[in-house]
Order: structure tokens, then sequence, then C-alpha cells
DNA sequence: GAAAAATGTTAGGTATACCTAAAAAAGAGG
DNA sequence: CCTCTTTTTTAGGTATACCTAACATTTTTC
């Protein structure tokens, strides 16, 4: 089993500081399938990265460094689950991907990929091309 | 730091394989950056998953199992490699890009930006969309 | 073919992301 | 305001991918 990353943690703060104006272990814990205690452990990590504050028994909400990071972490998901749906992938089985190769795309390549989405909306030719590849497609 | 994955030293296995006949333990140091004693230890393991058959002292060679995950990794490189090329990415980022992508990304998805890369190819106006986006990028 | 050089393995240790079980703190209901 | 419940943390432990230093084997060279 792969450990999870400080991008995935940082993201899942996001959504709950989002929903419920802060993430608290339990809640980050029964998202992520990971036990409470090493939340606790991990958000002390997380801390001294500088990426939350985090109180004990009250909870983490994202300093600018983490919200900056989760920004740009949902803005790549974002572009990579585009671009897949473009290209013709289930949303869904897109979302899945885009969760994983969100995390290894390099700043370059996803501001390369987002201009292709863009031209992909724009441009009616283009439109026109990616259409008749979907044809005939699973 | 991130650990190498399994998929790593298999990729890096087979490659060194190719070249001179099998894999030993000091190519595979140098090559991943990782000390040999490192190495000694993963072969053990990647040998007791029936990935590779491996000799103390001689070295390692890909069993079936292990050259098909090794074929299906280079395939997949190639995929996407291809694919952010033809998107308009320069093909050392490409490479760079497609070397981390590869370990995350479905099968399922795989096979669809594969029938994509081969449509941008073959037809005549899906090439000069594509070649209309490139033109004044970067 | 023996000594020197190169290569590989063993022994022992570190760091870290996880876990379970037990203790502590916070919150809710009477 | 005191007990009961829920939530969180602490304490202590495991697994694993790495490392360095020391030892073993193989290969090369004279």
């Amino acid at each position: 089993m792969r450990y999870k990353t400080i991008e995935e943690y940082i993201e899942t703060i996001y959504v709950l500081e989002l929903k419920h104006g802060r993430a608290q272990t339990g809640m980050i814990a029964a998202r992520m399938g990971v036990k409470p205690p090493s939340i606790t452990e991990m958000l002390g990590k997380l801390e001294r990265e500088g990426l939350i504050r985090y109180e004990s028994y009250t909870g983490a909400t994202l300093t600018v460094a983490g919200k900056k990071m989760a920004r740009e972490l949902m803005h790549t998901h974002k572009v990579i689950a585009d671009l897949l749906e473009i290209l013709g992938i289930d949303r869904t089985l897109a979302e899945a991907d885009a969760c994983q190769i969100e995390h290894h795309v390099s700043r370059e390549t996803v501001a390369r990929l987002e201009e292709f989405v863009k031209f992909a909306r724009e441009d009616e030719e283009m439109t026109d091309s990616i259409r008749r590849f979907r044809v005939g497609m699973p």
C-alpha cells in the first residue's frame, strides 16, 4: 500500500475547510482512510512545514502557503480531468485518473494542456475534429 | 525524498537487460541513484514477487511476468510522451513528465489516449487543427 | 596463479508513515 | 455541575526503503 502524500493531505484539508470552516482530525481520518493518531502526527508535520495552522482538539486550517498549494492542485486536477474528458474518457474515470496524475505533472506541462483545453473548446475546426474522433469510440 | 517504486526497478532492469543481457547490482545502483546494498535487498523482494530471476554476484533478468510489466510500462510511457509532444510540449519535457505519469494512469485511459495519438497522426483535419493550435505557442 | 582491484553482500542502523490500545480532553444531557 | 459520550492525543510498536561500514566474492593484471 502506498502512503498518502502531503499533497493529498492538503487537498483533503482544503475541501473540509471549505465545507466546515476547519478540518478536524476525525473528518480527515474518515476521508483518507487513515487512523486518527496518524492524522494528529501528520498535522504536526504539516504545521512545521508552514502549510497549516493547527490547534489541538480544534482542528487545522490552511495557511497562505497551504491554500496556494491546494489551489494549484485543484487547478491541475481540473485541467487534466477536462483534457481526458475532451478526449472521450468517461468523466468518472477522468476524475479518478486526474486524482493521481495531478501530483506528477510539471507546471509547464499543465500550462500547455490548459491552453489546449481552451483551444479545443473555442476553435470550431478542432471541436469538429475531436467530435469525429469520438464518433465510433466505445 | 520519494522512494523508488517497484515499477521503476523493473524498468531499469529491463533496459539494462536489453543492453547487457542482464542487470547487475552496480549498474542498477548507478542508474537509479540508490546505493548497492539497497539494490541487493530490493532484488530479493522482486524475486520473491516473481518479477525477476536473481543470482548473487551474477545479476538479475526479468521473468515473463517482469517482462510483461516492463513492456506495458514502456508502452504507456510512449503513449503519454507522444501525446504531450503532439500537444506542443518539448520532447525532453514530455519524456520527463511521461516518466512520472506512466505510473499513475489507468489502462483504460492509456488505451483511449493511444487511439487519440493515432487519430491525430492519421486524420488530416485533426493534424491541421493541431498545427494551428501550435502556431504562435512558445 | 597470486596479488590487487572491482564488484557484491551482510550487519546493523535511521527515518517515516502507518498502526493499536490506553489516556486525556471537550462537548452534551440531565 | 457532574456524568456520559465522543473526539483527540499519547505511548509504544511494526514495516520498509533507504543508508554506511565491514566483509566476501569475483575479475583483472602481472
